[in-house]
DNA sequence: GTCGTGGCTTCACATCTACGAAACAGTGGC
DNA sequence: GCCACTGTTTCGTAGATGTGAAGCCACGAC
């Protein structure tokens, strides 16, 4: 989501609206004015006259607590537990591995047989085995929200899902 | 929680290492240095020189943030007192132990082998032990709010309590 | 079209392990 | 003695992993 860039207090209406609907916004403030009171965390503001470096500093500092807050990939702890906004689930270990793997091609086909290596680095068990690994690590995944998504002899795909984020942002 | 100012770069460890407990903290950028990439929702930083008020101002907004973000943890006194906002209880010695793991890595898993570690330096008794004490420590915690979750095959993990947030905030 | 097949999904079940909980007993302070 | 703390035994349950089998569906052969 991109960060929005207005003018305070010239734009304080738009400040509101922005912030309602969970924007992320960089004020920039008139020389001799008082910042306003602190809003959420997706909200931050420089004094102007400011340098090109400073404004692009903040918004990218903004853009990655938006990303880490309305995640848009969930986080894989070395522990097993996988975090996405305040909510997590646990995996247990094939699962975890599996779903590092997709993680790391997050948006992208992992193949199965890619799949089946990092699931079970020592060696698969039976060629169902991998099938039902990924049907209940979508059930695992599914209350934060992402899917994986076959795609025919190619292989699987994890992605944001879409009903939830309605929900979500709710 | 206080928010700690510091200089950067001068203080770059320093500000690791807050990091690295959660604490709030202010950056104070030497002149011509880049502000550093971002990090939490507890960091914010100030180009100097900078004006009292715009300090003061960005203090309040990280402190504001860190009461709202932090999820609450409870302190434990050396005496194995448990305190959260006006509530305690008391801890006998080995879960005071136990708990001081847990509150250590608040949030996220600790092993049963490091919890077992901490609860008896000299070496653990019989395995099941360590449920018993969880589960004691379960029970004593829970009227302030606290609980501890199990993440199977992985360890335990303290959090804030759901149900009761509502009760205690009414 | 329809038929078959491969690929995938899902369920039902078996096994094994980890964890939860109760009950009990020993110890030491008061 | 009474009570808090600690540790052990024991049993029950839930989770993790794998296997087999049934079924669905797209796609190509015919």
């Amino acid at each position: 989501m991109d960060v929005v860039l207005l003018h305070w207090p010239l734009e304080r209406d738009r400040r509101t609206a922005l912030a309602a609907q969970g924007c992320p916004r960089l004020l920039l403030i008139d020389a001799e004015e008082a910042p306003p009171l602190p809003g959420d965390c997706l909200e931050d503001w420089v004094r102007l006259p400011a340098s090109q470096g400073d404004i692009d500093a903040r918004v990218a500092a903004i853009a990655h607590r938006a990303a880490s807050h309305v995640a848009e990939r969930p986080v894989l702890d070395p522990d097993g537990v996988l975090r996405c906004g305040s909510d997590w689930v646990s995996l247990p270990p094939v699962e975890a591995r599996l779903l590092e793997s997709l993680l790391n091609r997050f948006g992208a086909v992992v193949s199965r047989e890619a799949l089946a290596r990092s699931g079970w680095p020592a060696g698969a068990p039976g060629r169902n085995a991998l099938d039902v690994h990924v049907l209940r690590l979508r059930r695992r995944i599914a209350p934060l929200g992402f899917v994986i998504k076959t795609v025919r002899s190619r292989g699987y795909l994890l992605e944001r899902g879409t009903a939830l984020l309605a929900v979500e942002s709710a």
